[in-house]
DNA sequence: TATCGACATTGTGTATACAATGATCACGAC
DNA sequence: GTCGTGATCATTGTATACACAATGTCGATA
């Protein structure tokens, strides 16, 4: 593996785990002995971790860990509505019936079963990638890859409750389903009401945090 | 100016002229040598330009240009699509009523003076940015920075023709009065409506240039 | 005491040198 | 004659050295 690949994966994960909180200035030097690279693969990181949007070069000279706030959300998820939606579409038109009607299925056994959050967690991943193969599109498929990066600081952010994530997992049957029967109205109308509820909940908890830590 | 800045601007240049063709390997030594950089700047205006999409590495080997083919329009139009009527409808909701009033306005003069060319597209790229301006959103706007960057290319492939131009802004004027008008769903048909002409016109245009090179 | 200027220190931008990997060509064996 | 194996060469990946710019501090002068 690459030096740089791995300066990039560590800096990465150190940035959506929140070792590097967001304000963090990331000095050249000081990351490449902390990563044991030199500076020019570190750079190399540096680079797509702008592209990413995840960090940015404040001036020449100090570049930062970007900082998540609410408008920062606001805007992650008009983007995030306008490409799912889109794709949500392209999908029930396109999308052979048998893939989303098995998925529509699997969401619904889990909301039986009851399963734990990371078999949902990992349901949810396999609809994403059924989605982005039957879409067939890299602008929007690179598009919505940037979304999900900065979706986990963001979930990060908010505490995840069990009532919402039960929700979310009927949501998104009835999104899959939908496109399992090609109806693409109902498909992208479904996707909305799940982005508008997810965002809901998520400013929600935002503002329950602030006053938490207001009070403490 | 940064050597990096430089070599990013002269290759970005030489891709969407044609300069440098589709299917051209670009090695770094050579181009390095060509620019007048050294290879350190000439890596990352490669990175910026695979983080554009314009050159991808095929191999840890060999960086080409990207080809632009019928498909490649097709999924560059489908993510145009979501992001412009996205950004349209924002736009309607947000936008101060008078600056889209007047350049609906410049539109209608427009197309009554029958002026040039480049004063078309000046107006354009002036309606670009104000959109840009008023939909304060960074991920949109960063996507619609990617999107213009292709379809530089892909104007070239299509010539255009005086009549889809004068129809063009026509489109635009709409669009522009939709969202000073406030109505977000004219304003979102409108865009939907002029990206379809858009686009079958230069599926045409790319047809015929097709069977005139056959026939030649 | 406050402000301006100069110098030092730190960090980035670029270049170049070195290491490693992959490709191509030639030679030999089957 | 063809396939496989090895060596050489080119090209990338990484490291380091050097140059320049910016910022902060210290001192001197007003």
């Amino acid at each position: 593996m690459k030096a740089s690949d791995r300066a990039y994966a560590a800096l990465l994960s150190d940035i959506q785990n929140g070792a590097l909180a967001p304000g963090t200035v990331l000095g050249e030097t000081e990351q490449a002995a902390r990563l044991g690279v030199s500076r020019t693969p570190l750079r190399e990181a540096l680079a797509r971790l702008a592209a990413d949007g995840l960090v940015v070069q404040q001036s020449p000279r100090v570049t930062v860990v970007t900082d998540v706030d609410a408008d920062d959300i606001r805007q992650l998820f008009e983007f995030r509505e306008a490409l799912e939606i889109a794709a949500a579409r392209l999908a029930a038109v396109r999308a052979p019936r048998a893939v989303f009607a098995a998925l529509a299925e699997e969401f619904d056994q889990t909301t039986l079963v009851g399963a734990g959050r990371p078999a949902y967690y990992d349901l949810i991943a396999r609809f994403d990638v059924e989605l982005d193969a039957v879409i067939d599109n890299s602008y929007l498929a690179s598009a919505l890859r940037t979304v999900r990066t900065h979706l986990v600081r963001v979930r990060r952010l908010s505490r995840d409750n069990p009532t919402r994530l039960a929700a979310s997992v009927s949501e998104h049957r009835l999104i899959a389903s939908a496109i399992a029967a090609g109806d693409a109205d109902l498909a992208a109308h479904a996707t909305h009401v799940h982005l508008h509820n997810a965002l809901t909940t998520i400013l929600a908890s935002l503002d329950g945090a602030i006053h938490e830590s207001g009070a403490a």
